[in-house]
DNA sequence: GAAAAAATCATGGAAAAAGAGGAGAAGAAA
DNA sequence: TTTCTTCTCCTCTTTTTCCATGATTTTTTC
């Protein structure tokens, strides 16, 4: 039986792309395709597909989110991450939320079969590009912060000095500065230059 | 006689999309796709198309620094902005540096025959999406760099004081300060933190 | 070939961050 | 209850950044 296929992307010529790569593939049945999130939700209540390819980035709603949403109505669909960004975060949260597998839009049609096929055996897939993240991020690990220690770094992020930070939270300069040199440590960062680069790619501002 | 077209972007999709949609125009010449910037120019060293469908990211360098430097050696070739981000700056640089249009990557297959077929005639083209952009924001700054600051930039990024930086570019510290403080200012930060912030968003590190 | 932009170097001073060390109070978890 | 974490606060010194202002040389552009 072949694998039914739905694809919920906003970029036309993804669409097309995967659409090519994928229409003389026995096993595969493409159902067709969304570019919202809430067209997907529609499509979904008249048929499942067995696996969904969908992006993260949708005009209404991040993928994210719907991914959670399709989960919950449909736990059998399989959902398969879909990005040109190669972000550990991004694939993090996917998995979080029940996707299966992640893919990246510069994949090959064989990496791509590849993901339907593992998801279709309840096994995760990660595109190899995204793999190598995902293992670098497991050694070089995300720092964990504290609530405040968040809007310290939040605040440093908007350009604001330790005496500001103090003022604008009630505490005092030298509490700020104890706060900064924990994240400082935590990130592993001996300025704020690279402790800003780090948090902001981590998403954490 | 029939337009050459050729396209740079690394992702896979996309360009199996983009020659999926244009595969039986009989106006188009598909003359092949490179990935990134490097094999981009290798190729153009040996044929030259009419048209180039360019990704503004491109592992190696950014599309906007390819565009420059093919409009530089090769003035006749139209290119056209390929992007799946609608942001007023990236399409403003792209133009800057020579692009004859711009096209997003949720344009449908017509969209994308008139882009071609414009930019043929000299004229300039907008996606539709995209010429909405253009009007509303125009005050979305991003600064435009020269070698060196992006250089500066990158290493204090990498968390490099003046001094290192110095030694590393065999430099006086006080150039780098010169180059430090000119990245302030066209950041329009004031301080380190908030420049990294944006510099990170921006992609330029 | 002139004008503009980019890269180079400098002085001196004020402000801020980094580094090292220590310590008390409140609340949660074991 | 005791331990652990978090948040709080402190001193002192060194390093680095930020600011103002100026200038020369090299490279690019028109």
């Amino acid at each position: 039986m072949a694998t039914r296929i739905f694809i919920t992307d906003d970029h036309y010529m993804i669409v097309e792309g995967i659409r090519s790569l994928l229409q003389h593939e026995k096993d595969i049945e493409w159902m067709g395709h969304a570019t919202n999130a809430v067209s997907c939700l529609a499509f979904l209540q008249q048929q499942q597909p067995d696996v969904i390819l969908m992006d993260i980035n949708l005009p209404d709603k991040s993928g994210i989110d719907l991914c959670r949403e399709v989960k919950s109505r449909y736990p059998s669909i399989h959902i398969v991450g879909l990005s040109s960004f190669n972000q550990q975060s991004f694939i993090q949260k996917m998995m979080d939320n029940g996707a299966s597998g992640y893919v990246l839009k510069n994949a090959t049609r064989e990496e791509l079969l590849e993901a339907i096929e593992t998801v279709m055996r309840d096994e995760k897939f990660f595109s190899i590009a995204a793999a190598a993240t995902i293992k670098k991020n497991e050694d070089s690990k995300i720092p964990i912060l504290t609530r405040r220690e968040k809007e310290v770094l939040e605040l440093i992020g908007l350009g604001m000095t330790n005496h500001q930070i103090a003022e604008k939270l009630f505490i005092s300069t030298t509490t700020v500065d104890t706060h900064r040199k924990n994240l400082l440590s935590k990130f592993e960062a001996k300025n704020t230059a690279t402790m800003i680069h780090l948090a902001t790619q981590y998403q954490f501002i």
